[in-house]
DNA sequence: CAGCAGGGGGCGT
DNA sequence: CGCCCCCTGCTGA
C-alpha cells in the first residue's frame, strides 16, 4: 500500500452482491439472455453465465446479438435450475440421487467449480481471498465434484432448499413455464414432454433423453464433454426492449447497467419494463387459455418469435467451438448476411417452445362467404409475381407467395427438420410433436391437430359433399374420385 | 377417411 | 405483419 492509501473494504460485498444478483434475476431485471430448456424459459444474465461457464462465455462471444435465446436440448430442466441457483448464489442443494445427473449437466455446460476447475483470476485473487463467507464458494477447486458432494452432504448456508427433492430454482420463472399448470389439458402432451407433474417421471422421461445424449458426448471426450445441443436465437421482442432501454443510456454492456447499483432503482424505463414482468407474473396460468390475450403470450411469443423469427433477427452461430447440435433455419441468411447456417437438428428437442393453443373456436367461425367475398380488401393495384403468373391485390400475399419461389422457409420446427414459410403452418406442425389436438368434433369424440382435418371430418356428420354429379345422385368429397366418376358420364355421352 | 403439407384470400393491428 | 380463414394435393390405412 502506498502511503496515505486506505483500503476500503466492503465487508458484506459478497453477500450483497449475490443477493442483488439473485434479486435481479428474480425480477428479471437486466436479463439479457434467455435460456430455454424443456419448455421453460429462464431469463438470466450473460455476465453471470459467462462468469461461471466458459462454455456460455464462448457462446456469447460468438453471439453479437443483444438478447440471444439459448436452447439447451440435452440438459434436464431441474438440473439447469439448480445450476442457475449455483451460479447466482454459489451454492445449491441437490438430492443425492440427482447429483450425478447434475454433475453431468455441469460438465456439459462446463460450470466452473462443479465440472471445471475455476482458476482464481490473478487480478482478483486479493478480492477473492478477502471474503470468505461462503465456504462452498471459494475459488480454486481442484476437485469440484468431490467438493460438490461435500457441499451436498451438509446443507450449506446459502439459500437452503428445504425440500430434498430435485432442486428447483428459487423462482423458476413460472411465467415462462412451458406449462406446469393445467395438467388436465396437458394430459396428452405430458407423455411427449416427459416432464412436469410426477417427479419420477421427470427423471425417467427427459432424463433418459438427456442421459443418452450425455452418454454420446462422453464417448467422444471424457475430460471435456461435448457441449449440449444448443440453439442460440435472437429474441426479437427483447431485443427491441433492450434497444429502447439502451437508447439514451448508451450502455452497450449489461455490466454497466446491471452492476451499477446506483442505477438499479433509478431508471424509470427499466422500472417500467420490470413492471411488465410483474404483469407477466399474473398470467402464468394462462398458458393454455384457448385464446390467450396478448400480454399472456408475451414471453412465449417472444421466444417463438425468436425461434422462428424473420430472417433479419436470426443470428446463427457459425463458430468453430460451437456445439455440433446447433440447429437453425435452413439456408436462411440474416440481415447481417453470410452467416454459416447449420442444417436443422434432427434430434428431438427436449424443450417446448410454441405449444400455443390454437384458436379453437370451431364452429362459429367466419362463413365462407365472408372470406371469399372479401370485405374491403381488394383496393386497386394488382401485384404480379416476378416468377410466375400469380397476381394479387395484396402485396402481403405476394411477398408470402414469393417465398415459394425462393425456397425461403424461415420457420423451423424445433423438434424435427421441418421448415416452412409460415408460422401458423409451423404451429400446426408442432401440434404433431406435442400431441396437441385442439380441434374437437362437436358430434363425436374425434379431435385433430389440424383444423382442416376436423373440418373435413365434420362432413361425415353433416353429410356435406362438395362434389355432386349433375348426371346422377353420386356425390363425394374427393375431387379425384369425382373426376373419375364424371369421366364415366363423359364416356357414356360420347358413345 | 384421416394425416399432413402447401398455398391463396383477407382482416386486424 | 400476424393470424385466421379456406381449399387442394398427396399419401396411406
Amino acid at each position: 500500500m502506498a502511503d496515505g492509501m486506505l483500503s476500503l473494504s466492503w465487508n458484506n460485498h459478497r453477500a450483497t452482491f449475490c443477493h442483488i444478483l439473485a434479486t435481479l434475476r428474480e425480477k428479471e431485471r437486466y436479463t439479457d439472455v434467455t435460456v430455454a430448456c424443456e419448455g421453460k424459459f429462464y431469463p438470466v444474465h450473460k455476465l453471470v453465465l459467462s462468469t461461471c461457464s466458459e462454455y456460455f462465455e464462448k457462446i456469447f462471444e460468438n453471439t453479437p446479438c443483444k438478447h440471444p435465446v439459448i436452447v439447451l436440448k440435452d440438459v434436464n430442466r431441474c438440473d439447469l435450475e439448480a445450476l442457475f441457483c449455483y451460479m447466482y448464489e454459489g451454492a445449491v442443494s441437490v438430492a443425492q440421487s440427482n447429483l450425478g445427473r447434475l454433475i453431468k449437466a455441469a460438465e456439459v455446460l462446463r460450470i466452473k467449480g462443479l465440472a471445471v476447475p475455476d482458476e482464481p483470476p490473478i487480478s482478483d485473487r486479493r478480492t477473492a481471498s478477502s471474503h470468505h463467507h461462503h465456504s462452498s464458494d471459494d475459488r480454486s477447486s481442484p476437485h469440484p465434484k468431490r467438493r460438490r458432494r461435500e457441499e451436498n452432504s451438509h446443507s450449506h448456508q446459502g439459500r437452503s432448499q428445504s425440500s430434498p427433492s430435485p432442486p428447483s430454482s428459487p423462482r423458476p420463472s413460472p411465467l415462462h413455464d412451458g406449462g406446469d399448470s393445467h395438467p388436465a389439458q396437458r394430459s396428452r402432451s405430458d407423455s411427449q414432454w416427459g416432464d412436469h407433474g410426477a417427479t419420477d417421471r421427470e427423471d425417467g422421461g427427459m432424463d433418459g433423453v438427456a442421459d443418452d445424449r450425455l452418454g454420446d458426448h462422453s464417448t467422444t471426450s471424457h475430460s471435456a464433454p461435448t457441449p449440449p445441443q444448443v440453439e442460440v436465437m435472437v429474441d426479437e421482442t427483447l431485443v427491441k426492449e433492450e434497444m429502447i432501454d439502451q437508447g439514451d443510456t448508451g450502455q452497450e454492456d449489461m455490466m454497466d447497467s446491471g452492476m451499477d447499483y446506483g442505477s438499479v432503482g433509478s431508471d424509470s424505463r427499466l422500472e417500467g419494463s420490470a413492471g411488465g414482468g410483474g404483469e407477466e407474473d399474473h398470467m402464468l396460468p394462462g398458458k393454455y387459455e384457448p385464446k390467450a390475450n396478448p400480454s399472456q403470450q408475451a414471453i412465449p411469443e417472444a421466444v417463438v418469435e425468436a425461434l422462428a423469427g424473420p430472417s433479419g433477427m436470426q443470428t446463427w452461430l457459425g463458430g468453430g467451438e460451437m456445439p455440433s447440435g446447433f440447429s437453425g433455419l435452413e439456408g436462411y441468411t440474416g440481415s447481417e448476411g453470410g452467416q454459416d447456417l447449420h442444417p436443422p437438428s434432427q434430434a428431438p428437442a427436449a424443450h417446448q417452445l410454441m405449444e400455443r393453443e390454437n384458436n379453437c373456436q370451431w364452429p362459429g367461425e367466419r362463413t365462407r362467404g365472408d372470406w371469399q367475398g372479401g370485405a374491403g380488401a381488394s383496393a386497386g393495384k394488382v401485384h404480379q409475381c416476378p416468377h410466375c403468373a400469380y397476381t394479387t391485390t395484396l402485396l402481403h400475399n405476394l411477398k408470402r407467395h414469393i417465398l415459394k419461389h425462393t425456397g425461403e422457409k424461415p420457420f423451423a420446427c424445433s423438434y424435427c427438420s421441418y421448415t416452412t414459410t409460415r408460422k401458423e403452418l409451423l404451429n400446426e406442425h408442432i401440434n404433431l410433436h406435442t400431441g396437441e389436438k385442439p380441434f374437437s368434433c362437436p358430434y363425436c369424440t374425434y379431435s385433430s391437430s389440424h383444423k382442416n382435418i376436423l373440418r373435413r371430418h365434420m362432413r361425415v356428420h353433416t353429410g356435406v359433399r362438395r362434389h355432386m354429379c349433375p348426371h346422377c345422385s353420386f356425390q363425394t368429397d374427393n375431387k379425384s374420385v369425382f373426376n373419375t366418376h364424371f369421366k364415366i358420364h363423359i364416356k357414356e355421352n360420347s358413345v
